[in-house]
DNA sequence: AGCACGCCGACT
DNA sequence: GTCGGCGTGCTC
């Protein structure tokens, strides 16, 4: 019997694709890129069709039901996914699955009618008499109309003096329709080209001639911050739309604001150019018209983070990368990709320039760099011939703290108080303190369900782990010895901040990090607030580091370098330089000149001594030579395995089998198999964690090591899961 | 991942 | 005798 055979991945953990039957009545419809359901054993799945062909039809189950009425992505894009799926040795239908957005059901369009309450200065003149109502309205005076939830974010429980502001008349409280897509609103000051410098018209040049020479064009631009880079990306776009083709935008997640999206906008205004925005502040219903947008071929630009590395578009001409060196493009959980290296992937297979862009570049791409397999752009000047910030290491064994901040620092920030210039403090730890310590027996408390210390929260009086949901008050006595003295020791965000308020009480102080910016929008308040300048310090985690353009920043301060360099990792190093060089470059962006301190007891470690410098190529030279005695990366390649499971003996042991089974074959192809151990973080939501590191010179090898893995998986345990990581970034 | 089948211990 | 434990294997 012949008849239309669809081949389908189906959303399931399965090593191979289906095929169905097409029934009669879907003959017309089902094509390359429809969604559908099929029945899969006793029940039914959702599905992808790469193909359809007419074949055999012999006992084959029909499809079901075609989801939706249009093909999700163009066909060119099966061979990218087979390609992604094979590199990373995940499920076909699984990759497709998280490729395509949540929700792309479409249908459930609700549109959420909130409200908001909105706060402005009355006519009303004179002050009031309470201090903080004096502060309050001072800034309400200084803006035209805020929200209740960003008034909070700036002044934290000021509620009680905005009641009375309102009593007295001084403020006018009203209401206004919370604004449903945050993107839409921004007002477009019509926008057109800026004169490049020098340097920037060079870059461009190179760019224009790899897009006019067509191909696969792999290319780094290597800007230090605040030189100029997104211009390039503007003009280079235009460039690829007036060739008739169309680009790809990817920048980090936390980068993907309203005021980024507008100034692309702005660019391409007035019908010159249609632009979508991929994001997950989007509704579902927002998401879905998007993506269909891009599907229909309706969209000549699509910014967008990490996911839309997969957005349909097909005629591409150019993916931008912007900051690939950011660690959120790889994908933590599920299908661990990376977007940097999809987006080459995808550059290859569809003859797409490939734009890559840091200031810090990852040391894999600037390695590749160096051996000519990505071209280099440089842009070694910030624009406006604006200085580099001067960058200063404090040797904390000389400069003895009190508390948290070395009197240099203290210094330079009632100085920059003083002169009215806003400061930024970096600290990686939230919290209060990292650990809660028994004064009698010195045991830290610890999270029951992780192996790891509990972080303290003074705000909230707990205690929390920040890998799992636990969450428990301060106990009254020591749960090992029963003493009653449990001391808080380290600091964290929430510390550091308490001590600036007792060192600079008139100072407005604000802090950004994972908690305070847990809330749809509340990191987007902050970053406004600052831009305002209705802060005027700035605490927070790496978070602070990230893409902000704040040009009244003139001061940045590093509370603990040394916590970023002793990390268990071999890229601690490259994070840590990443990291600096990057806050470091959130200093004098505007009119004045930044400066830099970074407080250390590792004053003489070669990261710092390089980003005091700002020697990118130095800190690469000295780092690649270690890595290539080492044998990593870029040097060589990894897989980490990482084995799963409640009962730590089961893990263990399965890990072992494991180790026995792979290292005939892995010897016979040259890898290296490091393992079993225990994951650094040995025991994570209940789960005991060993891991496995493959490591081979080459990828062909670890490749074909991987395609043994479904049968590895299969003989596990049933109580223990794999999960494979394709190049780690992180092997916690 | 589900959801079967299947083969052993302890319950009405 | 059957109810249910979860090990093993398949899904067009
Ligand atoms: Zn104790
Ligand atoms: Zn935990």
């Amino acid at each position: 019997m012949s008849g239309l055979v669809a081949e389908v991945a189906v959303a399931a953990p399965l090593d191979r694709t289906l095929s169905y039957l097409v029934p009669e009545a879907l003959v017309s419809n089902a094509r390359c890129g429809m969604r559908v359901r099929v029945p899969l054993g006793r029940r039914t799945a959702t599905g992808y069709v790469l193909d359809v062909q007419t074949g055999a039809v012999d006992g084959l189950k029909p499809v079901i039901e075609l989801l939706g009425s249009e093909p999700a992505f163009p066909p060119a894009m099966v061979d990218f996914f087979r390609r992604a799926a094979a590199y990373y040795q995940y499920p076909l239908g699984e990759v497709i699955r998280t490729a395509l957005p949540a929700g792309l059901s479409g249908g459930n369009h609700e549109v959420k009618a909130l409200t908001e309450r909105i706060y402005q200065a009355s006519e009303m003149v004179g002050m009031p008499r309470g201090p903080r109502q004096r502060e309050l309205l001072d800034y309400l005076r200084g803006v035209d109309c805020v929200a209740r939830s960003e008034l909070l974010t700036v002044f934290p429980n000021c509620q009680s003096s905005l009641r009375a502001l309102v009593d007295q008349g001084f403020v006018l409280e009203g209401q206004r329709e919370r604004l449903r897509d945050p993107f839409s609103d921004m007002t477009l000051a019509a926008d057109t080209s800026v004169d490049m410098t020098d340097r920037q018209a060079e870059v461009f040049a190179s760019i224009d001639a790899a897009l006019q020479q067509g191909g696969f064009q792999p290319m780094l631009l290597h800007g230090v911050t605040g030189s100029g880079k997104t211009e390039v990306y503007l003009q280079a776009i235009e460039q690829v739309l007036r060739s008739g083709r169309q680009a790809l935008v990817l920048v980090p997640e936390i980068a993907l604001t309203p005021q980024l999206v507008s100034r692309f906008r702005a660019r391409f205004a007035g019908g010159r150019a249609s632009l979508a925005v991929l994001h997950s502040g989007l509704s579902l219903g927002e998401r879905f018209d998007a993506w269909r947008s891009v599907a229909r071929g309706e969209v000549d630009i699509v910014i967008g983070a990490r996911s839309a590395v997969f957005a349909p578009l097909q005629r591409l001409g150019m993916v931008i990368v912007d900051e690939e060196h950011e660690s959120s493009y790889k994908q933590g959980d599920g299908f661990r990709y990376h977007a940097r290296d999809l987006a080459l992937m995808r550059g290859q297979m569809e003859q797409a320039l490939v734009l890559l862009g840091s200031a810090t570049p990852a040391l894999t791409t600037y390695h590749r760099a160096c051996q000519g397999k990505i071209a280099y752009l440089e842009l070694p000047q910030r624009v406006m011939s604006r200085p580099m910030p001067e960058v200063e290491l404090i040797d904390l064994t000389q400069d003895r703290p009190e508390g948290i901040l070395a009197q240099a620092l203290k210094d330079a920030l009632v100085a920059n108080l003083e002169r009215g210039e806003q400061s930024l403090l970096l600290l990686n730890r939230r919290g209060f303190a990292p650990y809660l310590l028994c004064a009698d027996c010195g045991e830290a408390l610890r999270c029951p369900h992780c192996d790891i210390t509990l972080t303290f929260y003074l705000g909230q009086k707990e205690l929390r782990c920040n890998y799992c949901d636990f969450r428990q008050p301060p106990p009254d006595q020591c749960p090992a010895c029963q003493g009653a003295d449990l001391l808080p020791e380290g600091a964290g965000t929430e510390k550091l901040e308490q001590e600036l308020q007792e060192l600079l009480p008139t100072a407005r102080i604000a802090r950004m990090d994972r908690d305070t910016t847990g809330r749809k929008g509340a990191h987007q308040s902050l970053v406004a607030a600052m831009e305002k300048r209705a802060i005027d310090v700035l605490v927070g985690t790496q978070m602070v580091a990230k893409g902000l353009d704040f040009p009244g920043v003139t001061l940045v301060g590093v509370v603990q370098a040394d916590n970023l360099l002793n990390l268990p990792d071999f890229r601690a190093a490259e994070r840590a330089f990443t990291l600096l060089t990057q806050v470091a470059g959130r200093a004098g962006r505007g009119e004045r000149p930044g400066r830099v301190f970074v407080q250390t007891y590792a004053h003489e470690h070669f990261a710092l001594d390089c980003c005091v410098r700002h020697d990118y190529v130095g800190f690469a030279r000295e780092e690649l030579a270690l890595r290539q005695e080492l044998g990593y990366p870029p040097f060589g390649f990894l897989v980490n395995c990482v084995l799963s499971g409640a009962v730590r003996e089961q893990v263990e042991a399965a890990a072992e089998a494991l180790v026995a089974e792979l290292l005939g074959p892995a010897m016979d192809l040259g890898i290296e198999v490091l393992g079993p151990a225990p994951c650094p973080l040995a025991r994570l939501r209940g789960k005991s964690r060993y891991q496995l590191l493959l490591k081979a010179s080459t990828r062909p090898p670890l490749r074909h090591l991987l395609t043994r893995m479904p049968v590895l998986r299969r003989a596990l345990p049933g109580k223990v899961t794999m999960t494979v990581d394709v190049d780690p970034l992180d092997m916690l």
